[in-house]
Order: structure tokens, then sequence, then C-alpha cells
DNA sequence: GCCTGAAGCCGTGTTACGTCA
DNA sequence: CGTGACGTAACACGGCTTCAG
């Protein structure tokens, strides 16, 4: 199942050029001097995502109010509190003393016992229980581009997102945590699923070669003194049961290999003119990543169109 | 230079909530 | 309408790094 947030923010038509819009501002947040003045690719990125999804939030806001017939969508609107309550600002000081804040203080904000809570007026809580706020899609959208730039965040770059968007510092913080989570966790499932595709090769060449292994056996056994093994150089595999001169040899050479020579070296045997690991042929695979690291010390990343 | 405690950040695992089929 | 699956925000905890004293 595709995730619907992350798919819907992909669906906003976002343009990803970078440092060619102008400065946007999203829904009531104010503009923050820290990435107005800043001139790095971050920042550059955020204030063309920004934009971008300003220009969206009309057509978007539109279509989900005639969608539900008469409002925005819950999400939208926990948005637009978020957005407009007077809680922004004092999430952004709060947030500006929090790099400062110990781990108590850090920890009764996150328990709302003491700290700031955007969503305390929302009176859904009185149980204690934490409130959770879903994001908007323009929100998720912004920090969904931001983390294409980068996946962690300094405290400058969290505290101007979170002005932004109107969010605390805290919750910019959660989100790339869980996001990295996500990522880390998708990447996790590619190599998994990578692995068992190369496993399940090497259990079929394994048989291969037992089994030639077994032929090997027999003939070694067999009573003919005549009898001489054959390996072929560029498949390494047994070329014929009887002499190297017998036909039968000539015959696997030149059904393999037409028109190369008996003395080719092994490297020079295969079609694409590569040389690849033996274990990277039967792993087609593994070609395309031996071709640009090896297997260990750079596992490829999962690229961000999966997500 | 080494040690130590505080502070902050991050990764990992878990919980709880919102949404959808 | 009730329910389970799923996605995800929020949280808890421990490890690591940095820095001041």
């Amino acid at each position: 199942m595709m995730p619907r947030t992350s798919g819907a923010s992909l669906d906003l038509g976002l343009s990803l050029g970078l440092g060619l819009t102008s400065q946007g501002s999203l829904s009531s947040s104010t503009t923050s001097p820290t990435t107005a003045g800043s001139s790095s690719p971050w920042a550059a990125a955020l204030s063309s995502v920004v934009a971008d999804v300003a220009r969206a939030r009309d057509a978007h806001a539109h279509y989900h109010a005639a969608a539900a017939g008469l409002d925005l969508d819950p999400a939208d609107r926990a948005a637009m509190r978020a957005s407009t309550s007077p809680d922004s600002a004092a999430a952004l000081s709060s947030g500006a003393s929090g790099d400062n804040t110990n781990k108590r203080d850090r920890e009764l904000e996150r328990t709302g016992s003491g700290g700031v809570r955007s969503d305390e007026e929302d009176g859904a809580d009185g149980a204690g229980g934490r409130k959770k706020l879903r994001l908007s899609k323009d929100q998720a959208a912004v920090l969904e581009e931001c983390f294409k730039t980068h996946s962690t965040l300094n405290p400058k770059q969290k505290l101007a997102l979170a002005t932004r968007l109107g969010l605390r510092p805290r919750q910019v913080e959660v989100w790339f945590q869980n996001r990295r989570a996500r990522t880390k966790l998708k990447q996790t499932e590619v190599d998994c699923e990578y692995l068992k595709r190369w496993c399940e090769r090497l259990a079929d060449e394994n048989k291969r070669l037992e089994k030639e292994l077994a032929d090997l056996r027999a003939l070694k056994a067999a009573p003919s003194p005549a009898a001489t093994l054959t390996i072929c150089p560029s498949c390494r595999r047994v070329a014929a049961t009887a002499t190297a001169a017998t036909p039968t040899n000539h015959h696997h050479h030149q059904q393999c290999h037409p028109k190369s020579s008996s003395s080719l070296p092994a490297a020079a045997a295969g079609g694409s003119g590569s040389v690849v690991p033996s274990h990277c042929q039967f792993f087609p695979a593994a070609v395309d990543r031996t071709s640009q690291s090896t297997w260990n010390t750079a596992p490829p990343l999962v690229t961000r169109e999966l997500f």
C-alpha cells in the first residue's frame, strides 16, 4: 500500500528547482530572518519548497473543500490551528531556548507537564494522554523536500523550519528522526530482499557445482585411462568426459564460445567484455554494484523515488 | 594532557493515535 | 457502525560527541 501522506505530497506537483523562486511564506508563520539572510543550499531549497507549496496550497485546500463538501480536511484544520496559534511564537521562543535547556526541561516539554504544547487548546487531551497532531500535506511536503536536501538538521535549520511551518522545533526534530528511521527501514528491506535473491542464486549455483563435482568423481573413478578432465577456461565447467582432443570437447567450446580461441583467458570470456567476480555472473544486479563499488563498502541507498 | 559531568543529538524500539478498507 | 491493518507522531532510553571546568 502506498503511503497516503507521502504520496499525496508528491501529487502536489512541486517543483524541485532550487533557488529560482522568490521567498515564499506558508500560512501565517513569520518569515525567518535566519533563512531569509542565508545563502546556503539548504536555505535555498527551503525557500523554494515553501514558495511552491504556498502556490499549491490554495488549489489543494479548495480541492479538499470540494471533496469534503464543506470544509478543509482535519489535517489541514489541525495545521491551521497549529500555524495560526499564538503558540507558534511561544514555540519559537521555547525552541530558541530549547537548545540550552537540559534534559529535564526537555522531558517536561515532551510530556507537556511544563512545556508549551501547541495542541493544549484543543481540550481533547484532558485525560492526560498524548495528542497526536497530524501534519498537513503542505507541512509534510516541505519537510520531505528539506529531508531530501539534508537528512539531518542543525539547530538553526530546525528552528527556521519550525518557524516556517508553525511547528515546535521538537516536532521538526521528531519528524526528521522518524523519517530517518523509515528510510533506514526501507533500505533494510531492500537489502534483505537483495540478499535473499543472492542467496537463492548461490544455492542454485552450489547445487550445480555439487552435481558437477559428482560427475567429476564419477569420471575419475571410471575405468577408461583415456578419460581426461577438461574444464572450459571461460565458464569453468567440465567440457567433456573424454580426452581433450575428442570432438565432444570442441563441440562444447564451439557451442559456448564460437569465436574464441582455445587459449582465451577466462577473463576475456564475458560477452560484455567486463570482468566480474564469479558470484556476480549469476546475480545480474551485482554487476551493477561491482561497477560502482563493492558490496560491503557502499551498499546502495534506497533512492528517494521509492518514497 | 587527562578526567568528569553536563548538554545535545541521534538511533532504536515502543506506544498511541488517526485513517482507511 | 465496528474492527483490524497500516502509517506515523510522539515518546523513552541508551550511546556517542562536544565542551567547559
